[in-house]
RNA sequence: GGGGGCUUAGCUCAGUUGGUUAGAGCGCAUCCUUGACAUGGAUGAGGUCGCAGAUUCGAAUUCUGUAGCUCCCA
């Protein structure tokens, strides 16, 4: 690069790069045996999927721990891909239909519906991966994989013919969540509950032995749409009022039926009118309590939502929501009904089809979680971390209290599941132990005319629990593949949101310890660590908006990536949003708050130009000037005797940084990183060591060339500590600095450890304490200036009293004052009196303003009086601190000597400050 | 009802075995287009760390209680 631009214009740099590395090779992943696996499976966005901000959040957090691993040398394997995402892909596409030409799925068949949503699958399905790849996303692409890919569904049907084998996989007519939006049963945790503005109706049902006392019981209930369905009403054993009524009946109103009046211990006394009406079709107590009591169970809301001809003909094809209205209204006319009491209850409402579940008795399949308590175990021991930490208590408290999971969908977009029933038997006679009745394999029935496919599909999720085994060959890896699994499996990291925990992380630990290797009633901690999908769960929090607001579509509030990427180039968005990602908890995501990603980038690119602005890395025809080909050709450019304080002092700090991004790294802690980075590149690199060597650049072209050597040193490690996060900006300049020569990528350099560096390069650490008591001098004269509006003058001439070792400082560092502080001079107070000008007490002795004129006597000592005051508590505290024997005798030496000298500092200041003050 | 988390500057948040005379970014105020950068520089204002106790020489940090907010589960 040969001229540079005066800001950062990221687009064109980020594509190239990303052309160049794609072209390069530069994400492949080979499994060397020599160095350390280092493997992340990405969460397989929705095929049909658009890049959000969680998407964003997600694969930049997983491209940062890829890219550092590559940099600390290991293997890596980023392995990308999509889930079909059932009930979502197969929902839009229905709608797309109906749309376009009116037709539902049951026009087309079954056939032709897959061969719909293969076609959009085949126009969108890439576009969530292009959009990763913006982004800066370095899977290994060739291996993209897809979880109704031919290998994979394969794997898919070959654990569910497993889990049924050894039998946690069985069939059976259960209470389920049935969506009837969708058309599909879920799973518990595809329900969330949401609180509802609803009634509760206080109704009565007439006894049909009026015991002499009462004619009627009251009951109440929230949903009267269900009383046709009632088989029983239900009261507590032991309830002195009712007890007596059980085994007797009551009247149901409508459809007119007697039906029991039973004991049972769920019902809660306290609980409304202490009478419970049962409906064993539609609601998941009740189902239990007709278990216990063996009552009929009568469906009265049909799958689509409407009542049922059970219900009655006044019923039959009424809204459920309707039928409510009809049903309240009904009694009200028959005088049955006696209040309509508003109410909140916690309702559960589909996910995708934003719906209340209707719970419903129907024929699914279950799968009962295999190895839980190997699971649980498993992240016990600390086999399996959280990070941080806490979210293992989320995991474990679900895992406590699981009950099977249904995992038949009543969907055609997903994998089918694989069992025959031979064709001439009726359902319900099928013998599912005989296999000339019910198939159960991969492959399916040598003879399939004769028989008759299960039309239900997966859950998405009990094909994504396999992700990290079947991606790399399981079960039946070639040759090849069985290498591949040795190598990364278990894979290192996973990073994801804590929303799914339960969907995904805990089952593809179940379903990894169960599945493999050979089965095994109980494994031991050794075969638990063999089987685990992963060793790291790195959990991030959601990313809401300002106010705190989930984002979604219809509000509007979830910004297009792929726009913010236009205004602040991805390395600015993956840096900003890097930078406002708490471990763990919600992300208020607002646009002002990536800009500072923006922001580092340009103040990046600005310091490389100056750097190639204090001396060229290169001449016209491109050959080098100065040696940046590897760390050890710039240290040894290096002259540590030609070094001043400022020197010394970047390079313990470089040091520092380096250590603490290390820190970061080895603990899962990503919250600090872009903090520390940013500190010491902007704050002690450009703000001060640059300015500092201003004045050397342009002097001693010995110390020149040394001051350009250390900043090539600092450039090139902050490079390499950067380039997981922002990585295009930091290969380009990378490039630019000539850094490039030996290894041409970034990403294939080694990263220097701290270690090294204080090895090789070791500092005089005396120094930072006078750097930092100049910076403090420095900063004091400048508040000086501004005090009296010369912030801007560079002639401003500056006296200062000093002694000793602090006077010496001074003078050695007189310039770099003078630079820093813009002053026209600094000379030592010699006889001239000091008295009357404004002054300002630093570490290193007092500065006084050389103000000829119109000095304002009152209102400096209004200032000085202020800051006397403050000295005099903060003297006041040191003193009390050190007189309390208890203290001294207590506390670490260290830290009382840090209190003595902290102490002796102020106390000086404040003598002196009241000096001053009194010299006005 | 059970469990988790949060409460620190106007806003969003750091603050990792107690040693702080509490930090950052944004925002705000004043000044500055000085040859790297206005996506910038300098200076400044702004906090009794939700509240009440306890432990301790010492608490934003530990413990107990309490209030508010939030998430998950029932």
């Amino acid at each position: 690069m040969s001229e540079i631009a005066k800001a950062y214009e990221p687009k064109e740099v980020e594509q190239r790069w990303y052309a160049n590395w794609l072209e390069a090779g530069c994400f492949k992943a080979v499994a060397d045996a020599r160095r350390e696996p280092y493997a992340i499976m990405i969460p397989p966005p929705n095929v049909t999927g658009m890049l959000h901000m969680g998407h964003v959040l997600d694969n930049t957090l997983q491209d940062i721990f890829i890219r550092r691993a590559r940099l600390e040398g290991k293997a890596v394997l980023w392995q990308p891909g999509t889930d079909h995402a059932g009930i979502a892909t197969q929902t839009k596409v229905e709608r797309q239909l109906r749309e376009s030409t009116g037709q539902t799925k049951h026009d087309l068949g079954r056939e032709r519906f897959l061969e719909k949503v293969w076609e959009f699958r085949e126009e969108s399905g890439g576009v969530i991966l292009n959009q990763l790849q913006k982004l800066g996303a370095s899977c290994d692409w060739d291996r993209t994989s897809f979880t109704l890919d031919a290998d994979y569904s394969k794997a898919v049907l070959d654990a569910f013919v497993k889990f049924y084998k050894r039998g946690y996989i069985y069939r059976g007519k259960r209470m389920v969540n049935w969506c009837p939006a969708t058309q599909t049963a879920l799973s518990d945790e595809e329900v969330t509950m949401k609180p509802q503005n609803g009634f509760f109706y206080k109704m009565r049902y007439e006894l049909v032995e009026p015991d002499g006392n009462r004619t009627h019981l009251e009951i109440s209930t929230t949903r009267p749409e269900t009383l046709m369905g009632d088989t029983a009403v239900a009261v507590h054993p032991e309830d002195p009022r009712y007890k007596h009524l059980i085994g007797k009946a009551v009247w149901r109103p409508f459809p007119r039926a007697a039906i029991p009046i039973i004991g049972d211990a769920y019902v809660d006394r306290e609980f409304g009118t202490g009478c419970l009406k049962v409906t064993p079709a539609h609601d998941k107590n009740d189902f239990e309590i007709g278990q216990r009591h063996s009552l009929e169970r009568i469906e009265v809301i049909g799958a689509d939502g409407n009542l049922t001809a059970a219900a009655g003909e006044d019923f039959a094809g009424v809204e459920r929501f309707a039928a409510r209205k009809l049903a309240a209204k009904k009694l009200e006319a028959m005088g049955l009904l006696i209040e309509r009491e508003p109410y909140e209850n916690t309702v559960g409402f589909s996910e995708r089809g934003d719906v209340p579940i209707e719970p419903r008795l129907s024929e699914q399949w279950f799968l009962k979680y295999p190895k839980v308590e190997e699971a649980k175990r498993a992240v016990e021991n600390g086999t399996i971390r959280f990070h941080p930490d806490r979210w293992k208590k989320t995991y474990l408290h679900w895992l406590n209290g699981i009950q099977d999971w249904c995992i038949s969908r009543q969907l055609w977009w997903g994998h089918r599941i694989p069992v025959w029933y031979k064709k001439g038997i009726e359902r319900s006679a099928l013998n599912f132990s005989d296999p000339e009745q019910v198939h159960v394999s991969v492959e399916g029935p040598s003879d399939p005319e004769n028989w008759e496919q299960e039309a239900d599909v997966l859950d998405t999720w009990a094909s994504s629990y396999l992700w990290p085994m079947a991606n790399l060959g399981w079960p039946n890896p070639t040759q090849e593949q069985q290498k591949e699994l040795d190598f990364w499996y278990p894979t290192s990291t996973l990073v994801t949101g804590f929303d799914i925990i339960f969907f995904w992380v805990a089952r593809m630990i179940m379903a990894g310890l169960e599945l493999y290797g050979d089965a095994a009633k109980e494994l031991s901690d050794a075969e638990i660590a063999k089987r685990i999908p992963f060793k790291d769960i790195f959990i991030h929090g959601l990313i809401r908006d300002e106010q705190g607001r989930k984002m979604s579509k219809s509000l509007g509030n979830s910004p297009d990536p792929l726009e913010l990427i236009d205004k602040y180039g991805a390395d600015g968005l993956r840096f900003g949003i890097c930078n406002i990602a708490p471990s763990g908890s919600d992300i208020l995501f607002s646009e002002e708050r990536i800009q500072i990603g923006r922001n580092f980038c340009n103040k990046l690119w600005n310091a490389v130009r100056f750097r190639q602005m204090s001396g060229p890395i290169s001449d016209s025809t491109g050959s080098p000037q100065v040696d940046n080909s590897s760390f050890e050709a710039i240290i040894s450019r290096i002259h540590t005797d030609l070094f001043d304080d400022y020197d010394h002092w970047i390079l313990g700090r470089l040091h520092q940084v380096m250590a603490d991004v290390e820190k970061c790294f080895a603990q899962y802690e990503l919250a600090p990183l872009t903090h520390q980075i940013y500190a010491f590149f902007w704050g002690d690199f450009c703000d001060w060591y640059v300015e500092a060597s201003k004045g050397k650049l342009k002097g001693d072209p010995a110390l020149r060339d040394n001051c350009l050597a250390v900043q090539d040193l600092i450039i090139r490690q902050v490079l390499q500590l950067a380039h997981p996060i922002i990585p295009h900006i930091t290969e380009e300049l990378w490039k630019a600095l000539g850094y490039d020569e030996v290894v041409p990528y970034i990403q294939n350099t080694t990263l220097l450890k701290a270690a090294t560096l204080e090895e090789r390069v070791p500092v005089d650490m005396d120094s930072i304490e006078r750097v930092s008591n100049l910076q403090e001098l420095i900063s004091q004269a400048r508040a000086l200036k501004a005090q009296y509006n010369l912030a801007n003058k560079r002639d401003v001439s500056v006296f200062y009293g000093a002694e000793g070792k602090a006077a010496q400082v001074i003078a050695e560092n007189a310039s770099l004052v003078r630079t820093l502080a813009g002053l026209g001079s600094l000379q030592p107070l010699a006889d001239q009196s000091a008295d009357g000008l404004p002054a300002v007490v630093t570490p290193l002795g007092t500065l006084y303003l050389d103000l000829s004129s119109s000095i304002d006597v009152a209102g400096e000592k209004v200032r000085l009086q202020k800051e006397l005051e403050k000295l005099e508590k903060l003297v006041e505290v040191g003193l009390n601190k050190l007189k309390n024997p208890k203290f001294v005798e207590s506390a670490p030496a260290k830290v009382v000597e840090g209190a003595r000298k902290q102490l002796a500092e102020t106390t000086e200041k404040r003598d002196e400050t009241r000096r001053i003050l009194e010299s006005l």
